[in-house]
DNA sequence: AATATCCGTATTTTT
DNA sequence: TACGGATATT
């Protein structure tokens, strides 16, 4: 236990605390009971965990015995990592850390059984809820009608909202939905018979994770077992929470001695996933005599970038009283730059980016933020044809993609053999076999039975061949062998993707125009499973975790050079560079065209650009393309002249250095890119003045 | 019943 | 552009 408040000379132990200016010492020590800090941009909140976490460890309590609960595994990984430099503790990774849905699946292997669930559950991912409900539509018939039926994406996107917010469903449909209204009983029931498969077959979506951590706590016994785990529970990125992780926190928070969430509002940008601030400025009337401590000073960004960013996130209407200052030294102003088009905007970038390596700037000091996960596109082309190397985070679609997910599929039978979702994609893959025969083939082997008694349809499949479409029988040998091999040999999640790859390569080859490339992806998966000691561990992680980057996937070798940083801004989030790009600064593209629905979702917007911002350390360049010659991606017609950011007015403009910079001349790029005709010149000029 | 082909449309952010 | 859905063909 955690009785006494912290005695202020203890807290001298370590000389980390030198470090550290009052307020955050304060959070640092703050005693037993509820905290939160409210912590700014930049004004050192990752320290100020890992510090937290020493100071408890040095005071006695069992590193085991704390929860820390972040946005991402690396952001854990991080923290621990400091604060195991700070202490020269090598128990830190006993502590308990990891996200929500991370923590979820711990806790309920463990305890989930008290509850009533089966600590061998498997987990599905957004792009597997999908498919069942599809499965689900089809049973139900709902297929064939003459109105089109809302597609399985809005299906669970409904679906995910409906439960994360907590509101009806009637309420999300009316509100979110309202296309949706008219096949609103259709919608319930097959979400009704979605829970009732889910559970039958052993196996929860992110959202179950989250609600059956929630219910166990809630439950008066097992509630109070599984907080007494711990003796402290620290919550990162406090903002981005939503109203189940709240209710998590709440009963948690009643077991353990101190509880301490951090976050800051002005960086709230995960709405979209049913995050509300509400959390944050709950937290004191959720938890009564909260202590509240603010963090103000940056140690982030020089002085003009603080101006800049202050001045974005000031226009905010619905802003929280926050003056961040700073007494870094520099007073280079960030550059606004306005280009012709979108190659000129790569050009103009890759120039930059090696100016400042020239200056001392490594790559890898350097980052490239942009609003969607396909707006570095071209800037990727670029960058390949200078052999700038560069390393992607967010966005990425590895998991996603068709080969992938036929080999998880087949993972996935051999560890749930009640799994609907990857029999019915597996046993579609087979020559002759689409989804009617598919179907009545499951039947046959008893999928859609609960799960328990034996034999399994796994089982039943390989013991004997069940009747099939002749043109299938050759297809389904070959899966049985394989699935066979697999169940036999248990040597590992590598050799399973080996094996299932040579399975599907004969597929591949008939199906996709890509085999080759799939084939090697399929290589980069096993040697990613290899670092995973058994298939359910493998299928389980990767679905919580999977790859933030393609440099997971391309392995240690390129971790020793330089790379270039390109991230999607919400993966950019708690990260910081001396040097940041951002790109496409245009209206349509930050606010996101797909985002200018409510005033709500373009003040997240305006969210969105501050975070690019605040992450640049010494220098920030934000790039404007005038032109796109692309789609038009909802811009009034195909290449009109764009605006730049709504989010920049002509009063935030002025505190930038201008330029409007384009290559005339430059052999290394395409003549096309240049200003071209003299009509062109007059479009460019006159589009500056508007 | 499976597969080939064509057409239209939506198109973000992530656990 | 790529994907899903609908229609035509095998």
């Amino acid at each position: 236990m955690f009785e006494t408040p912290i005695g202020e000379g203890r807290a001298a132990r370590g000389t980390w605390v030198d470090g550290l200016n009052p307020s955050q010492l304060e959070a640092v020590t703050s005693g037993a009971g509820p905290t939160l800090v409210v912590a700014g941009a930049g004004t050192g909140k990752t320290l100020t965990l890992a510090c937290r976490v020493a100071y408890l460890i040095e005071q006695g309590i069992q590193p085991g015995r704390i929860l820390l609960l972040t946005f991402t595994r690396r952001a854990a990984r991080e923290m621990l990592e400091r604060a195991r430099r700070m202490t020269g503790e090598t128990s830190m990774g006993k502590v308990w850390g990891g996200t929500f849905h991370a923590m979820a699946n711990r806790l309920l292997r463990l305890k989930g059984r008290s509850i009533g669930v089966r600590p061998d559950f498997t987990v599905m991912d957004q792009a597997d809820a999908a498919d069942v409900m599809d499965l689900i539509r089809d049973d139900l018939g709902l297929g064939e009608r003459e109105r089109r039926f809302p597609r399985k994406d809005t299906m669970t996107a409904i679906y995910s909202r409906t439960v994360n917010t907590g509101v009806g469903l009637g309420e999300t449909v009316k509100r979110w939905f309202p296309w949706c209204q008219d096949e609103f009983e259709e919608i319930r029931s097959i979400f009704q018979r979605y829970t009732i498969r889910k559970r039958d077959h052993n196996v929860l979506d992110y959202d179950d994770l989250l609600l059956h951590w929630c219910a166990l706590a809630r439950a008066p016994r097992q509630g109070k077992a599984v907080a007494g785990m711990f003796d402290h529970i620290l919550v990162d990125e406090y903002q981005d929470t939503n109203a189940i992780q709240a209710e998590i926190l709440r009963h948690m928070g009643k077991g353990v001695a101190g509880l301490m969430a951090v976050g800051d509002d002005a960086q709230a940008i995960y709405s979209f996933r049913a995050a509300t601030v509400r959390n944050i400025l709950q937290f004191p009337t959720d938890f009564p005599g909260a202590r509240v401590v603010k963090l103000e000073q940056n140690y982030r960004s020089t002085p003009p970038i603080l101006t800049v960013s202050n001045a974005v996130i000031a226009l905010s209407p619905k802003r929280h009283e926050k003056n961040l200052w700073s007494e870094r030294e520099g007073r280079r102003r960030p550059e606004l730059l306005t280009c012709l088009d979108e190659a000129e905007q790569s050009d103009a970038l890759c120039r930059r980016v090696l100016d400042h390596r020239e200056e001392g700037v490594q790559l890898k000091r350097q980052a490239v933020l942009f609003r969607a996960a396909h707006h570095s596109d071209l800037l990727e082309v670029e960058l390949t044809r200078r052999n700038i190397p560069f390393v992607k985070f967010g966005g990425l679609k590895f998991l996603e993609s068709a080969h992938v997910k036929d080999v998880l599929a087949l993972l996935r039978i051999l560890e749930n053999p009640h799994d609907e979702v990857s029999w019915f994609r597996v046993l579609q893959l087979l020559e002759g076999i689409g989804p009617t025969s598919a179907r009545s083939l499951m039947a046959e082997l008893g999928v859609r039975r609960e799960k328990g008694p034996e034999p399994s349809p796994l089982r039943r499949l390989l013991d004997d061949a069940p009747d099939c479409p002749p043109a299938a029988t050759e297809g389904l040998s070959a899966l049985r062998a394989a699935l066979d091999d697999c169940l036999e040999s248990g040597s590992g999640p590598s050799r399973d993707v080996e094996r299932f790859s040579l399975f599907l390569q004969p597929h591949f080859l008939r199906r996709y125009r890509n085999p080759r490339e799939r084939m090697r992806d399929l290589e980069q998966l096993a040697l990613l499973a290899s670092a995973y000691p058994n298939r359910a561990r493998f299928i389980t992680e990767l679905t919580l975790d999977p790859p933030a980057s393609t440099c997971d996937l391309a392995g240690p070798p390129l971790l020793d050079e330089d790379y270039l940083i390109l991230s999607t801004i919400h993966s950019a989030k708690g990260l910081e560079w001396d040097v940041v790009h951002i790109i496409h600064a245009a209206d349509g593209m930050i606010p996101s065209d797909m985002a200018t629905g409510s005033p709500e979702e373009i003040e997240e917007e305006r969210r969105l650009l501050y975070v690019a911002m605040t992450r640049a350390r010494e220098m920030l360049h934000v790039y404007f393309p005038l032109r796109y010659y692309r789609r038009p991606r909802g811009l009034e017609d195909g290449h009109g002249y764009t605006q730049l950011t709504r989010f920049l007015p002509p009063s935030i403009q002025d505190l930038f250095d201008r330029r409007a910079e384009y290559v005339a001349d430059d052999e290394d790029v395409p003549s096309s890119t240049a200003l071209g005709s003299a009509s062109g010149v007059d479009e460019f000029l006159s589009a500056l003045w508007k």
